[in-house]
Formats: C-alpha cells, sequence, structure tokens
DNA sequence: CGAATGACCAAGC
DNA sequence: GGCTTGGCCATTC
C-alpha cells in the first residue's frame, strides 16, 4: 500500500510528543477529512511498528481498541510509561485529554 | 457497483 | 462516560 493517506496519518501520529495524546477525530481533521475520523482508526489498525499508535485515542479519552496482537493494557502501560495518566474502569482505560491531549496540531 | 465492516463522533435518553 | 441511533469515510468482499 502507497496511499498518501496512511502516509499523511502516520507522519502526524509519529508527530506526536511524548507524553501526549491525540483524537481519531483530530487526526482526521487534520488530514482534511473532519469527518473521516472511523478512517484513522483503520489505518491505525495496520499501522507498522514504527508508529506511536497508543498515542491516539477516542474522544472521550477511551482506550476502545480491539486489536487482536495488541490490547487495551498493553497501550495502557506504553502510555503510563510516557508519563501519561492513564485509568482503569470497569475493564477501560481512560487518558485524561484535558491534561494530555495533543494541541500542537491546531 | 452495492453491501458490509471498523481502534469514531455527536446527539438523545 | 452509560447505551442507542444515525451519519461519516475508505477498504474489502
Amino acid at each position: 500500500m502507497d496511499n498518501d493517506l496512511y502516509q499523511q496519518i502516520y507522519l502526524l501520529v509519529k508527530k506526536i510528543p511524548q507524553g501526549r495524546v491525540a483524537t481519531y477525530g483530530q487526526i482526521a481533521a487534520a488530514l482534511g477529512k473532519p469527518q473521516g475520523s472511523r478512517l484513522v482508526g483503520w489505518a491505525l489498525s495496520v499501522c507498522p511498528n514504527d508508529v506511536p499508535w497508543h498515542r491516539v485515542i477516542n474522544r472521550k479519552g477511551m482506550i476502545s481498541i480491539t486489536n487482536r496482537n495488541l490490547s487495551k493494557q498493553e497501550q495502557a502501560n506504553l502510555l503510563t510509561q510516557e508519563g501519561i495518566t492513564v485509568t482503569e474502569k470497569a475493564g477501560n482505560f481512560w487518558v485524561d485529554l484535558d491534561k494530555h491531549l495533543w494541541l500542537g496540531n491546531l
């Protein structure tokens, strides 16, 4: 696959500084697809290993991953290592967007 | 091409 | 941030 769409998504995700997180909708908007948030999630589902996909979460700061190889626990662990506050609740992991949401792209 | 799918989002209850 | 409904977009069958 050599679509520019992937490249842009990956480049943008790689651009997220450590200790920060971004939302799917935010990235989608940055790509010129304010409504294409689902594509971002799809793109990350096939993202290469050099992409910090764990810094990308949904609008509520909740990790709604359903990946077979990785897991919410894995992502929460990575985020915690970067100094991000992750809270576990009812088997789901949440990130404090007010403190860690990346605004450098706006 | 049409229908189904998915790591979403906003609005309504 | 708890569940449902409708709408988005690209990819896949």
